[in-house]
DNA sequence: ATGAAAGCGCTAACAC
DNA sequence: GTGTTAGCGCTTTCAT
């Protein structure tokens, strides 16, 4: 059987509860006994069984974490963002991978009743009315990643500004006749970024007729919850598209998503077109590949907002009154070469 | 608070134990007074608390996963699937996620000591001899990823026939200035792929003294024991030597894993030579970007091999005397652009 | 088949 | 300051 407090108190020759203070440094100890428990701790390596603890402290000293895995390097920052903090404030980390709404509820179930996690942070994913009754019935503290409700702590990136900024750099680069490829826009950072896009085009008075966009919502495939259309495939067929408006083409895209970008990217190529020569190309989030493909983007970031929704939820479990935060990050533009260079000089500012 | 075992007890009017046997459906209950535990455990939406299950039980239900964070898609794969394992079983999955040395004792430390997970699959990270012993000591079953130990359970990819696949693929193409380019040799999948590479050549009756062989030891950067010299750097610098062989530049390359293969790749482009007509390429591991730039390779099944890791460390949770397993996983030749077509039409079989 | 009671290893309130 | 004890919510004998 492994050591118990009992035998470092025996050992020690005091009681459990001494011991129980030492290990949680709390009330004054004579120096003396301290240090002797302090020995007996280290000869037996003694460490307190976290459930055994868990259960007296009715805290687990773990959260969970519920993460969609769909596009790789993005979440896997936000979770060494989130590891950081989690392992700064010694808790442990539960991670949920949600493949589907199915394990998405059964997830979020589990973590409300299972008493196990102390707090969730839950990532890009829309939380029903249910589930929002349920966490605040439970006073189970929740902050949401890229992702806003009104009720719980959220830390979202500004979409909208970074959009405004991603077309603003195409105006800028004497681009005029300009399109939009935008995810399912019942999903609210695509929504956001294509309102960002369209304040761009308004300021620069840059008519709407000119300016294309193109939802993957009409683009085949399923529209699951848990679908944002951010994936090559709807890039690749949405620059087909715009690819099809012989004479009309625009010249430079923005679009929603670097995944997206890169099927985009691959349809300008097999048309025998060129970027940025023939079409100049920014996307959003500045994932892995981005930098590999040169594609100018909005940086994402990931491991910033991960290490602040854990941080910010470790406080509120520490103090569920704390008044809600909802904190919102700015995107930065990372120039590389899929824009090139100003097309009409007397443009730029 | 929340519903307890008492209050299901009480409501349905039997005592907490036969509550408990109806939760773990054990031993024999009258039909009618289990029908009435569950309508009450249904009402009052009762879950066990977990913490309390696992301290009376011994077990958390939750094991550990520790992974090195460095290359994105493979771990992600891995994550999902020992979390698609987990998740069957009705165990939670704790996530350790390693930067570096440091942070792995304490995480090993943590996992062997705290009683809160039980059992841990460790990927990609040499075991130490001192934590060999603590984990047989604690009897916590360890079951360990792309990474072996005789003392325990192990699955690994095959990684030196993954390479003669390779260079055989390289050879049939009517290759035979070949040349590899390595991670650091005392990593031992790095050496296993080397080996397989040797083979093939041997086989193929070329001479050693045409096989050029480039590990990235002898380049620049620290070579600490997390890192196994598989980035893009190396690649890069490796692939700059053997380009700088002028006239007894090799024509076909073997590259110990994909990211290096990219930087490779990069240099080669700089070089101004084209692949695969100049300089054929085949990369190992299959990340996710090995298909954006069609670079042909040997599939690492990571799925798959998360999800053997993990059920086979929670079939050594359920019986500890279980005999130990080492499983190899077959690589799988992915072929893409990288290799062009046949040299010299005489020496295919 | 089922109730009662003794732990599981710890924390925290209560004594002294 | 420090020992003692009553829980925390469950599982598991031991009776019956």
């Amino acid at each position: 059987m492994a050591v118990t407090i009992y035998e470092v108190a025996k050992k020690a020759g005091v009681g459990i509860g001494t011991v129980s203070r030492v290990l949680n440094n709390s009330s004054q100890i004579s120096p003396e006994t301290r240090d002797r428990v302090l020995k007996v701790i280290k000869t037996l390596s003694y460490q307190p069984h976290a459930m055994a603890q868990g259960l007296a402290r009715k805290k687990s000293l773990i959260i969970a974490a519920l993460v969609p895995f769909f596009t790789g390097h993005f979440y896997i920052e936000l979770l060494k963002g989130i590891q950081q903090a989690v392992s700064r404030h010694k808790y442990d980390l539960i991670l949920y991978s949600i493949e589907d709404s199915n394990n998405k509820d059964f997830y979020l179930k589990r973590a409300l009743q299972q008493r196990r996690v102390d707090g969730v942070v839950l990532a890009s994913l829309p939380l029903s009315e249910h589930y929002a009754k349920e966490f605040h019935r439970r006073k189970l503290p929740l902050v949401l990643v890229d992702m806003f409700h009104p009720e719980f702590d959220s830390i979202t990136v500004n979409n909208q500004a970074g959009a405004y900024l991603a077309a603003q750099h195409l105006v800028r680069l004497g681009h005029r006749r300009l399109a939009m490829i935008t995810g399912h826009l019942d999903c609210a950072p695509a929504q956001h970024r294509h309102r960002g896009f369209q304040k761009a085009l308004n300021e620069a008075g840059i008519k709407l007729s000119e300016n294309l966009m193109i939802s993957s919502d009409c683009l085949p495939g399923e529209a699951s919850s848990i679908n944002d259309g951010f994936n090559k495939e709807t890039g690749y067929l949405a620059m087909q598209q715009l690819l099809a408006l012989n004479g009309k083409r625009p010249t430079g895209v923005f679009i929603a998503s670097d995944i997206q970008a890169l099927g985009a990217m691959r349809a300008v190529r097999e048309s025998g077109l060129r970027i940025p020569d023939d079409i100049a190309i920014v996307g959003f989030d500045d994932i892995e590949l981005a930098e590999y493909v040169g594609l100018t983007t909005m940086r994402q970031p990931m491991f910033q907002m991960g290490m602040q929704a854990a941080e910010r939820l470790m406080a509120l479990i520490d103090d569920p009154n704390s008044p809600r935060q909802h904190r919102r990050i700015a995107t930065e533009l990372v120039i590389r070469e899929s824009c090139g260079a100003v097309k009409k000089v007397g443009r730029v500012r």
